[in-house]
DNA sequence: TTTTAAAAGATAGTATTACTATCATAAATA
DNA sequence: TATTTATGATAGTAATACTATCTTTTAAAA
């Protein structure tokens, strides 16, 4: 038997939801594959159109452009998230050991989940990594806030946030706390593997040195206060 | 009288120096202008051609393509920057002052410098937030780090890595936590403005609540190890 | 002062991007 | 079987991201 998981996804993210047809389907799969392959700006609906075998006008029927594309994909992969801490935090009773397993999973690079087959999540974690934040640092950011897109986001840092209240009560930063675990955990990978000299990892090269850091970083604020 | 501050570009990030010329710092300072005004996205050449009163063409002669044109401005950001910190940090000799001063000035919005008559500042500093990271969350980021077009930010972090390490030698993470500091002040302050639930600062949108965030984030680190 | 070299202006042109529109066909549904 | 709906094929447009060329202006060297 298997568990199919399901993300609604907000539906004015799209023109014609993607999950409801082969085409669609495809359209996801191998926007991750490409994006993932040149990069967000050279990433075009051409070539993804190419890419699949169809037309350009045929992605056009799903996503009005690449930014809207961007945005599916980076809220999925949040709501994903939050599903797999959700999970994978479910009987825990320790907030303490909560935070850390959510840390973990923050900056782990994830194993494909073989229950959503047409996204592979491991490829999609690297496109996070590389341009997730460039599906908020745009003009429009308000205009997308206020249709919702980045509730994904949002809730996510919301639970994030209460369980580091868990943890420590008096805490006065939760939320800022949350969004700079979350943003760290992806940028110190970016420039421990682009940039080292940002890092203290650059040698290694190990996730689990980004974790202790962060690991660091949260709990000496969190017993002290 | 008037001193000049004058900072040496990497000439590889222009085809003819910008500096040397009228036309030159024309096109820095209206890039400055029309990228804060419309965002990156949508800033083109042509638009800051007809904004200037000259033509694509002429533009093309300084740089190669927008994206050179944004990792100078960044880089000059980070230079500026790191003398403005060695300027007032310069008679301090209590590093945990010392570094609750470069947070103040990472976290501040800077006024426009009169001694750099082409560039202004308290834009440049809104261009950092907004779109600064998108100068090396490239596909080309190795290509360009080895023409050290990344050099002024690194330089910044290593010195604030080192006043780090003067508050605590046996802190580990130096670089990570400077790292940490620069994008978290300018992350922090593009959510309190665009995505407030990001954030403990919502309400006020005060820059000091981000400072005193930093601050309370690093020193119980600090004083903790 | 004249010569000449470098910068800027004016204009044109190309390939690619980011779309929109239309019509025919195939597949699913009523 | 009729009819809606999705897809495929093709075309077309405006804007972007450049490159090339030629002329005029400016400024430095001879």
């Amino acid at each position: 038997m298997k568990l199919q998981l399901h993300i609604k996804m907000n539906e004015a993210l799209f023109l014609r939801n993607p999950e409801s047809s082969e085409l669609g389907k495809n359209i996801l799969k191998h926007s991750v594959q490409l994006i993932y392959k040149t990069g967000f700006e050279s990433f075009t609906f051409k070539k993804l159109a190419e890419d699949i075998g169809t037309t350009e006008a045929g992605i056009y029927r799903y996503f009005e452009n690449k930014h809207k594309l961007l945005v599916y994909l980076t809220a999925w992969y949040w709501a994903w998230l939050e599903f797999q801490i959700s999970f994978h935090t479910n009987n825990m009773n320790e907030p303490v050991e909560k935070l850390k397993r959510v840390i973990k999973l923050l900056a782990t690079t994830v194993e494909d989940d073989e229950n959503t087959s047409y996204i592979n999540e491991s490829l999609l974690y690297q496109i996070i990594i590389a341009e997730g934040s460039k599906a908020y640092l745009t003009k429009q950011v308000g205009e997308d806030n206020k249709q919702q897109f980045f509730k994904p986001y949002k809730d996510l840092c919301a639970v994030i946030g209460a369980i580091i209240l868990e943890c420590c009560p008096t805490y006065k930063y939760p939320k800022s706390l949350a969004s700079t675990i979350i943003e760290m955990a992806h940028f110190q990978n970016f420039f421990m593997n682009n940039l080292p000299s940002l890092t203290d990892f650059g040698e290694s090269k190990e996730e689990s040195e980004i974790i202790a850091f962060l690991n660091d970083l949260v709990f000496t604020s969190l017993e002290k206060n």
